[in-house]
DNA sequence: TTATATTTGACACATTTAGTCAACACTAAG
DNA sequence: CTTAGTGTTGACTAAATGTGTCAAATATAA
């Protein structure tokens, strides 16, 4: 189970909105928020923004979880994950630093 | 440019491969190596695995470049992308530890 | 029953990605 | 100059993925 979905369907019911409501207001079929909640399709970043702002939550810790999961997806079944997470790591703080 | 592209051409030219030798010997197209070797098209793990053969180089850090670029290419202008390879990173212990 | 909420699957549409091919430019050798 | 070898480019098609739509099924409660 996808902890951003989780995540977002909490604060949807803490919002007390339901699925074709909260569909609604985003602009979106409800099918679709019902399997991005349960995990069976993706969020798009837009639509993560989109409900957070509905859901008066905090963006910037739903954007990450949302990076986080795709991250994770990429990174499906293989033995070397760790790694690799590592080496992207030292490579993002070169290129933050230097700019490029 | 490339780090995987970078190193790969590197290693062909040390193995006295041509482009198109070499392409024909893991059976695909000169174009599609050459972009690939540039960084214009995305490299198939599959590939990567057949290009350390054919090269006699050690596929396990080429995995893991290529691993690091495509995670790097999912953060690409994204100001917390440091905070979900912590996220991820985190997350993929867990799983390792539990087994999930 | 009636109403509301959620889930499911089939389908079409659009976008992305992968592969094919021929032509181009450059260099070195004959 | 011609030939052969190198790598690059762009146009095109095909395959794969992703996204959105819809209707029906299921569930729960009033």
């Amino acid at each position: 189970m996808s902890t951003l979905g989780l995540k977002l369907r909490e604060l949807r019911e803490q919002s007390g909105l339901s699925l074709r409501k909260a569909a609604m207001q985003v602009d979106i079929d409800v099918a679709i928020l019902s399997k991005m909640e349960r995990g069976e399709r993706k969020f798009s970043k837009e639509l993560v923004l989109k409900l957070a702002d509905l859901y008066k939550a905090n963006s910037h810790k739903l954007v990450i979880d949302f990076l986080s999961e795709k991250l994770l997806y990429d990174l499906e079944d293989e033995d070397f994950g760790l790694e690799a997470l590592k080496v992207a790591e030292k490579q993002l703080k070169y290129k933050k630093q230097k700019n490029v």
